[in-house]
DNA sequence: GGACGATGTCTCCTATACGATACACTATCT
DNA sequence: AGATAGTGTATCGTATAGGAGACATCGTCC
């Protein structure tokens, strides 16, 4: 039998093959698994390798995070964030941080404006985890350095990158600068923050 | 043996491991799972069960996502969308769009700023999609409708939510509006779109 | 009504994921 | 050196995932 945590994955998937129209015998063809598999998955009645899952979320053109992700129902709907409202965080770095998420259950990433003083910098071995993360200015100047290439950002532009790539930032202008950050996957900031 | 989909999983999770400074013995009791079981997982001997995977994963602080996100190493470093060069994708919707990601491979979240005329409105129907949303509103006033709860957004003002949630908004001021996107899972605006 | 083709389900059998335990190796003690 | 406790690895038995094919049901065509 199959354990809690993965129960539905077999309802969704019988959902997404239903909707696209496939029988048990078309998909099994498709991404060659056999149909009697793909039955006793949906049915919850074997919990599919690894490999398994991913043929089957990769023939109905789904992520399994996806599947993952929608399993139990939100307790939130929406996390609202007033821009006066919004509480500052001001951790050691000194500069403003203001959450826009935090609010959904099982978020699959972080957003967050940055305020970053004159002079300020992020230095390399800081915020340094998976994932990636899309930095976007909004006022300032701010240069970002990444495995030693380097992009100056102005207000409207943004860099993507992989952020388990060294990486730092600096701001060059000559008032505070903003910026929103989007990471994924999403970092708690501030909060039961114990860096190992 | 284990099939190609699927390598590197178990190089990524004894990464992960060793990086927390755990033993196969702790982490196995931590998770329930046993330490010769995570063994040949990481060796890429076998292919663990969906419920194996998750418990370790879990244990291991991650998503099964960014697990099977990194296992190629990135071609490009990072997507560098100056602001005045960025193109402006125009669909149907009168709605100017402007991608600040998909440079980078493997991407789990899209983000695009999104310019509204007076009056111009999303229809429910419209961007119905999986995962979760974020919007922050740059300029303007939108009025937002999730499941039937509706939002003001003005300035500054950001909104999260599950967007498979049947949601909507409009552009309420008295002149152009701006929002900023972000969705995860990414969606592909614009590009290679023949919606089913 | 019977033949045919489609669907999902059930029943085996085999391949394999997983657990228990033994083994090899290294480091730090006495 | 020997003992002890830690590490990862190898072996083997059992539970179970997955495949081949039979079976039941429903529809459509003749």
């Amino acid at each position: 039998m199959v354990e809690q945590l993965v129960i539905n994955v077999g309802k969704k998937i019988r959902e997404l093959r239903r909707q696209q129209g496939l029988s048990l015998r078309q998909l099994s063809e498709q991404i060659e698994v056999s149909s009697s598999a793909i039955h006793k998955i949906e049915q919850n009645l074997i919990s599919p390798t690894l490999g398994t899952v991913l043929k089957i979320v990769k023939g109905l053109g789904t992520t399994l995070q996806s599947l993952l992700d929608e399993q139990s129902e939100p307790k939130e709907v929406a996390y609202f964030a007033e821009a006066k409202r919004r509480s500052t965080i001001v951790p050691d770095l000194k500069i403003g941080i203001q959450l826009l998420t935090g609010g959904l259950p099982e978020e699959t990433f972080s957003a967050a404006l940055l305020s970053i003083p004159r002079g300020a910098k992020i230095k390399e071995r800081e915020f340094h985890h998976h994932g990636e993360e899309l930095q976007l200015c909004i006022k300032g100047k701010v240069k970002f350095t990444i495995k030693g290439e380097t992009y100056l950002l102005k207000r409207g532009d943004s860099l993507h990158f992989k952020s388990y790539l060294r990486h730092f930032w600096e701001n060059v202008g000559n008032a505070e600068a903003r910026l929103l950050m989007i990471c994924s996957p999403p970092i708690h900031l501030g909060r039961e923050s114990n860096e190992g």
